[in-house]
DNA sequence: ATGTATGCAAAACATTTGCACCTGG
DNA sequence: CCAGGTGCAAATGTTTTGCATACAT
């Protein structure tokens, strides 16, 4: 029962939170914007608000059980918080999305900021890139 | 003069987009948002427009001569393309930014887009953290 | 001249907020 | 019951666009 998490989170368990949840976790493009969220909920036969998708998104984010992220243009994203730190790379065809972990980066990070006197926080990568799926616009005949 | 990127560009030279050229190269912070460059025009007595700002600083970045990144929050910061491909360090308390480049963290990125099939197109990485300058709200008494 | 560029106001978006009503514990 | 949560509509902040006018070449 995720539940829980909701309940740990100091948030009472309610209908929307509940469904938002439920569709993060079956998210298989793992990242998705309120937008997104809003139309599967809709999509479900579920009524609840655009601005409510909004606050259970900010309210998840602030208790850690979500992160967003902002890949490109003006919109946030949204992903489940499955416990290890990651970064992304996305195509910029497709959209699609992968996520990795590198020991090197992550500590060249934090040497860079200890260089420079700032204590670090925390860091946002993105690598944009073409992927080579079939389903990719820009795949190359082969 | 500066002016002849603008005409590489295939722009006609027009007192927007020279001043808005002037306000970048003479920006100390080096990372402005279209509201700062606008601010500033209207500081020195000019009568432009923020949709002709915006409209400048996208042609612009079309056209390479400026880079756009988004920091944090939902706003856009522009800067002067000054070649030399660069990562930042941002403090989270006084907002100041810092440009690095590590050859180490860029090697590792190229090494992860190949094992995984994409073709780079480029990345944004930027590290968050809080920086000891005196002026930084959060600095630490000593 | 003439195709571009600009200014202004209005539109388009993503996101947030005010408020009366509903609901979980 | 009642503090907290929700829906809706309106407000916000950023960026874009339509259109009549002004300008660079």
């Amino acid at each position: 029962m995720e539940n829980q998490h909701i309940r740990k989170a100091g948030l009472k368990v309610t209908l929307p939170r509940v469904k938002v949840l439920e569709i993060l976790q079956g998210d298989s493009s793992l990242h998705m914007t309120a937008e997104d969220v809003y139309k599967r909920l809709i999509e479900n036969g579920e009524e609840i608000g655009l601005a409510t998708v909004y606050r259970v998104l900010t309210q998840f984010e602030a208790a850690g059980l979500v992160e967003k992220h902002h890949f490109e243009g003006n919109v946030s994203v949204f992903e489940l918080n499955r416990g290890a730190h990651h970064d992304h790379i996305v195509c910029t065809d497709c959209g699609r999305v992968e996520e990795f972990v590198d020991d090197v980066i992550e500590d060249r990070q934090r040497a860079i900021a200890r260089e420079r006197g700032f204590a670090i926080k925390g860091h946002s990568l993105i690598i944009f890139g073409e992927c080579e799926r079939p389903e990719c616009p820009h795949r190359r005949e082969s």
